[in-house]
DNA sequence: TTGAAAGCGCTACCAA
DNA sequence: TTGGTAGCGCTTTCAA
């Protein structure tokens, strides 16, 4: 490893002088800065973010907290961030947390510890656990006053209903998300306010968990609750397709004997037959937005929009049956 | 921040002995001991990794190279390296390549420049230039005396062939991967063995790219170039999916027009429907298995063995015919 | 068994 | 405009 000495040796200079062209701060003469960059090119040297890190005591790192990497939804969100924070010069150190609230604990201990400049976290754990790091918050609706990213899941909500309302539903469930989850009860308040403008009954089906795991057996207990249900607004595209499957499997056609409409977008979502009709988060783009967010709060010291709602689309495909007034 | 030297100061001793007695290394009383320990906790004290990583030049961290972290295959292979560096006190610094070799020399410069103590690498890049950093490659197959995890991709390559002969095919299609990548000439000797040794007729159809984006148009392409296709070896099961939607939106039944077998068994395979017959790499062991062999390269200095293959399964699904002998 | 002190590579202060 | 130097928090000699 070459340090900043060797370059200073070289180009017959300080370490100060080196420290300084580096980092474009104090003068440095139009001479020292050349001996400087020639060595730097010659010895191939690039300075070490350790110790940089242990004086500043602030790392180039941002920790990325993930409730599960393995959730479709959360590559994408974590590459809209990695692209970020690059872009800022920074890099991800990965926290995959899986629900598991001691697990969220280690990682940000781990944080500290290395000096984290800031936190990106998608959990859904205690603020208070992350101490005096800045960091933003994505797809969380929390208190008001937080930094955060996420999308319109009441219009959402909304949208998914009406999409739904318009297409002569019979028998209505609608599947929700777990209840600690702000965003899945946003959701269900939009599903609301449209069913009920529209005076039209529908049934609740409670899940506990957004996990791929468990989608394929709450499909199944889904049907055995709902036998006849003909009209699904699910919690999210990974419940969906689950369900969409079962429906299949137990002989009923989509759209014509059960339309389903999901939650997310996610890249597999139109590649099923039929393609799944859902409401569209920008994903890639809540992680960017998110990463920008924070490296201006980093940066800047402040931020004139603290809190960033971002839209979400309806995608129609074909789960579900053709308009009304389509017919 | 809490320092080792305020920890000293309360416990009535040396920073020295403080240190001694957080490492376990060297002398220290009992008496001391239990001193530090209570003011360990009282303090709430950690130590911080910077300062540990800048004096040893190697720090807690292990580099993540991954080629595309919106692939479904790769989160699962970094929930398994993640497990696994967790389990030995390391965490992970998240490289999302993108293929772009770029890219790939830039995060291991950053690897470098944090003291990463070691990288794990699931892209196709060069090995010169990991440098010096001790390393593991996952899902790559080149030369003879690196350390590695694979699946075993000529018998998975036979599998999917055997799996396609004793169904009663009439016309044969390989889709193979890009060129470039090992694991797809391995299957696709394997594919050629079998269906050689049962002198049947096969066409290959090449693809440049496992990229997600371009799986759809891909198989357009494909159907436009085989029409009359009857029976399809998959390069992966993102396009496996994708030729089974094109296949359906042409018309054509699975499996009785057309069956399919794909490759990788991604979490969303079984859940199509119909259900996707595909050769399951353990992505997740994968991981695993490349994160312990990595830490027992870091602390042991050796291991015993450099190379793991680690077996394929052949899943049966909806999306082949029932055997001939079924019949 | 302990503590003083050097040093990991870098930045920033201060004096020249 | 420059260089000497202290110091970031920790580990590890080495002498006591």
């Amino acid at each position: 490893m070459t340090t900043i000495k060797e370059v200073a040796k070289l180009a017959g200079v300080s370490v100060a002088t080196v420290s300084r062209a580096l980092n474009n701060s104090g003068y440095v003469s139009e001479e020292a800065r050349k001996k400087v960059e020639s060595a730097v090119k010659e010895l191939n040297f690039y300075p070490n973010e350790v110790a940089r890190s242990l004086y500043q005591k602030k790392s180039k790192l941002i920790g990325l907290l993930l409730p599960d990497i393995a959730n479709p939804f959360f590559p994408l969100i974590a590459k809209g961030v990695e692209d970020g924070v690059n872009q800022r010069g920074y890099s991800l150190l990965l926290g995959n947390v899986e629900d598991d609230l001691e697990k969220e604990k280690d990682y940000l201990k781990i944080f500290a510890q290395n000096n984290i400049a800031g936190v990106i976290s998608a959990v859904q754990g205690d603020i208070k656990d992350l101490q005096n790091m800045p960091f933003v918050l994505l797809d969380r609706v929390e208190s008001d006053q937080n930094f955060s990213v996420h999308s319109d899941d009441y219009t959402g909500g909304m949208m998914a209903a009406e999409a739904i309302v318009s297409r002569d539903p019979k028998e209505i469930v609608i599947m929700v998300g777990p209840k600690e989850v702000p965003s899945s009860a946003a959701r269900l308040a939009g599903n609301q306010k449209v069913l009920k403008d529209h005076q039209l009954d529908y049934q609740i089906f409670q899940t506990s968990s957004f996990k791929f795991e468990l989608a394929e057996q709450t499909a199944e207990q889904f049907f055995d609750t709902y036998p006849n249900v003909d009209s699904v607004i699910a919690s999210n595209d990974v419940y969906a397709i689950a369900v969409m499957k079962e429906a299949l499997k137990r002989g009923r056609r989509i759209p014509e004997d059960v339309q389903i409409i999901g939650y997310d977008d996610m890249p597999f979502s139109r590649m099923m037959y039929p393609g799944l009709a859902t409401i569209a988060q920008p994903a890639y783009e809540i992680g960017y937005r998110g990463a920008k967010l924070l490296c201006d709060i980093l940066e800047k010291g402040f931020v004139e929009v603290s809190r960033i709602q971002l839209p979400v689309i309806l995608k129609i495909r074909e789960s579900v049956r053709k308009k009304d007034e389509d017919e």
